[in-house]
DNA sequence: CACTATGTTCCCAC
DNA sequence: GGTGGGAACATAGT
């Protein structure tokens, strides 16, 4: 389940793995994946450079030398892999991007549920999810104002706010119940009766968190690996995320899971107290 | 074999 | 337009 966090991941391994490589033919084993015709997306690709590979919250931009951006999103269970010329693909492997170097880029999936669209370079914004995402979690971008201009606007519960990727870009179940734990938040709290200080806490802890999600490479939940087929060392600070029935490293209270917004929420119920009207 | 869980986006109703 | 409920995506696991 790609955050952020491993999207970033991905981009630094690619960029050193591909960047300046051309794309000599492509294989689209599962036109689904695309926005667009097979041929167009051969026709448009087909003999054009890879110049740089961008992130925007977790969307991937790999842009070619002919101001066409391919934009990638991992969904749950995709993952790139640079292999040799000829190797021979697995059930998952859906695209094949066959460099001129006798390499492939290919895009495996094993629920299908990633997705690629081809735009002009400047369209990213007529995509339906990049076109209204929120800031990236970063100090500069992400501010106090507006966290507190939005926040007090919302009457719903804070995960599926915090979820909401056009209120702030990167941010999926994992990190969401961590930096709620963090915060001694408990994740159905209304939105906008949080206070000033938490907000400024939250704040801090989610650009903390991404941050150092991104120097241990990412979390390995399920089966995420990097570019490189390296798992990612970030489950090793998981706080509450996959520790039902574990003790709170706080105050020792069992954690709980719950269905918030129809996703599975570790919390603990000692030092999360709900906050309601 | 039927059902459920999974994360995200999209769609619809209020 | 915000909010919530549910569908769709495709597969593995129970």
């Amino acid at each position: 389940m790609p955050e952020l966090p491993e999207v970033e991941t991905v981009r630094r391994g690619l960029t050193q793995l591909v960047e300046g490589a051309k794309v000599n033919t492509i294989d689209v084993l599962y036109p689904k994946m695309i926005n667009v015709s097979e041929k167009e997306f051969k026709d448009v690709l087909q003999k054009h450079q890879i110049i740089r590979i961008d992130r925007r919250g977790k969307y991937l931009l790999f842009r070619f030398d002919n101001d066409m951006t391919l934009v990638s999103h991992l969904r749950m269970e995709g993952k790139y892999d640079v292999e040799p010329d000829g190797t021979e693909p697995t059930k998952h492997t859906h695209i094949i991007f066959h460099l001129d170097d006798n390499r492939e880029l290919r895009y495996k999936d094993s629920r299908k549920f990633g997705r690629m669209y081809l735009v002009k370079n400047g369209d990213e914004k007529t995509l339906s999810g990049l076109g209204t995402i929120g800031p990236e979690p970063t100090d500069e971008t992400l501010t106090f104002d507006y966290m507190k201009s939005i926040m007090n606007k919302a009457r719903g519960k804070i995960k599926p706010f915090l979820l909401n990727q056009s209120n702030i870009a990167g941010l999926g179940n994992i990190y969401c119940d961590e930096v709620l734990w963090l915060t001694s938040i408990h994740p159905e709290t209304q939105t906008n009766l949080i206070t000033d200080e938490e907000i400024e806490a939250l704040r801090k802890n989610i650009i903390a968190e991404i941050k150092m999600a991104i120097k241990g490479h990412g979390t390995t939940v399920h089966s995420y690996s990097n570019a490189f087929g390296e798992a990612g060392q970030f489950q090793n600070h998981l706080h509450v995320y996959g520790r039902k029935g574990e003790p709170c490293e706080r105050c020792d209270t069992l954690l709980e899971k719950i269905k918030v917004a129809q996703r599975g929420t570790t919390y603990c119920p000692n030092c999360q107290r709900k906050v309601v009207e």
